[in-house]
DNA sequence: AGTTTATTTGACTTATAAGTCATTTTTTCA
DNA sequence: TGAAAAAATGACTTATAAGTCAAATAAACT
């Protein structure tokens, strides 16, 4: 009897979590084409009737998702900055790798992810979303301190201290330039290549900053001017996170490296292959496992690769 | 009689004179207090009662000036691109400064411009105008068509046929530093001087540059993917003027140069004064009209002169 | 199969803002 | 001063799109 019940329960269970699934999709289905005609058409241009036509499903069935039409918009910036940025900002890289190189990579990464999402980038560009959304406009902020954050940390790993005074020039001349390669991605179907973007960008922050080492150039901007850019990165939110993963990734590679034996260039490769399933945008989570699996028969690693396998699977 | 009918006329002509200067004013007042709300709401969050509200009269008489929302904010662009750009781009400079200086000046000019008219820059960068209108579409693109046609000048001038190459990436890297520079102007109130502005975009474009030309960096774009933003620059439009206007320009400062008199120096003083004056959102035309005179006294000068005044008094 | 429950629908309400026009107010001018 | 012309007004019409809900349809369950 017990038994039978406890099979209730399981397909009960099961059967929840199958519409459950459903659910998700048919919302994921919505958060998808409402992305595309806000990019094409603009969010003001783009009627909630529209949406529902282009799904095949009828208004009121869309309002049986989204409350209202900024709740729409706000759970596309919610599903996306997730997806592009947690995934581009935070990626495995061996940390063996050159400096420059290594952020060359990071950028390539970054513009990967700008393609694949393409659409909601185009729908970001465009800015003019709903009226005054306290909630939108205090994500944007937050974003946009978390790109500076990034960046600082960035720069600060690759020169090192002496960037302090120039600091803030340099972060505004690599987000620009960040920004109108991005731009150049999304509007035009050119061949450019992430990889040559990125080492382009980095290749031109290096010169921009010999200059101010040189002495050549002074700083235009500082701290008071770019107050309003300067997030108090909120440490409990989505932040913290990245520091943690970041470092967890960190302390495998350093542990491999620290390894000195001849399997230590295999795990590289394991290690890499992780870092670039979890890249994509449907990671294989038993190709995770099952490479996880395999860095774990190293007894040494085994510490670092639970607390990675925690930040990535959880 | 016929002196009283004469009389009549003048006071008549004099009287409709002033009537269109107050339309004219009015229709200005408008156009000012809707680029302010546009720019601090944006164009979909701004009703054309607002607009009437807040300068103190009737949407009826609202739709006296203009037909239509559409026809406002077309009005708007027409209004301020020809202030902000033409005045912007079309400066009178000397020639002999050095090109490197004579370019710095002519950003810095354009970022005072900037400015000036902070709030039409400031609706203009929001970008979301009417949903799809052909012509500010059209007039978006030809404006971009004229900015690159003007970098591109200024570029091959300062660093002649060598640039070839790598015109494009630097054309792009230019307007993108620029672009951000010019966000930063409009978007805070920073204490940011428009002259240091410009001599270190100069510089970050001649270090850039200066990487080409060594080999150590490869071109990105090239034609094919920049073929949207080459406007077939209306030779008909705004630009020939402009090119005619830069030439009076750069014709009187020659001759002037060429004399090699003692009043030399004090004619470009005076040219210098001309330029400066013209530069103004309100220029002193009784001024400029004097200072045209006091060239006009050397009568080699008298061509190039009156070339200019053509050119700048229609 | 028949009943209950959940989902979907689209006609309807409501809100907003563009655009119109008969009427009022102001200005012009003899 | 007062008639004619011009300008300004705001109540009204119209259009659009967000958001609601009773009824219809489909799914789940016994």
């Amino acid at each position: 009897m017990r038994e039978c019940v406890k099979i209730s329960w399981s397909i009960h269970e099961y059967m929840a979590g199958f519409e459950r699934v459903a659910m998700m999709n048919k919302r994921k289905v919505i958060l998808e084409m409402a992305v595309d005609l806000f990019a094409e058409h603009g969010y003001n241009q783009t009627s909630m009737q529209q949406i529902a036509d282009s799904i095949g499903i009828s208004k009121g069935s869309l309002y049986s998702f989204f409350q209202s039409k900024e709740d729409l918009i706000i759970s596309i910036y919610e599903h996306y900055q997730q997806l592009v940025f947690e995934r581009a900002f935070v990626v495995g890289l061996d940390g063996n790798m050159p400096a420059e190189e290594r952020l060359a990579k990071q950028f390539q990464v970054q513009f990967e992810g700008i393609l694949e999402y393409k659409s909601y980038m185009k729908m970001h560009m465009r800015g003019e979303t709903a009226k005054n959304s306290e909630k939108l406009a205090g994500m944007e902020h937050r974003m946009r301190g978390r790109l500076f954050s990034w960046l600082q940390y960035n720069l600060q790993r690759l020169f090192g201290n002496r960037i302090d005074p120039y600091k803030w020039d340099l972060m505004w001349m690599t987000q620009s330039i960040y920004s109108s390669y991005m731009m150049l991605l999304i509007s035009t179907d050119s061949e450019l290549k992430p990889a040559d973007l990125g080492k382009h960008l980095v290749r031109q922050i290096m010169i921009l900053a010999e200059d101010f080492f040189e002495g050549k150039s002074m700083p235009l901007l500082d701290d008071e001017m770019m107050k309003p850019f300067s997030v108090d990165m909120d440490r409990e939110g989505a932040f913290i996170s990245f520091e943690k993963r970041e470092k967890a990734w960190t302390d495998l590679y350093d542990k491999i490296h620290s390894l000195k034996r001849e399997e230590a260039g295999e795990y590289v490769i394991i290690a890499d292959r992780i870092s670039e399933e979890c890249r994509k945008s449907k990671p294989d989570d038993l190709l995770i496992k099952g490479m996880f699996r395999l860095l774990a028969d190293e007894k040494e690693l085994s510490g670092e690769v639970s607390e990675l396998k925690k930040q990535l699977l959880p």
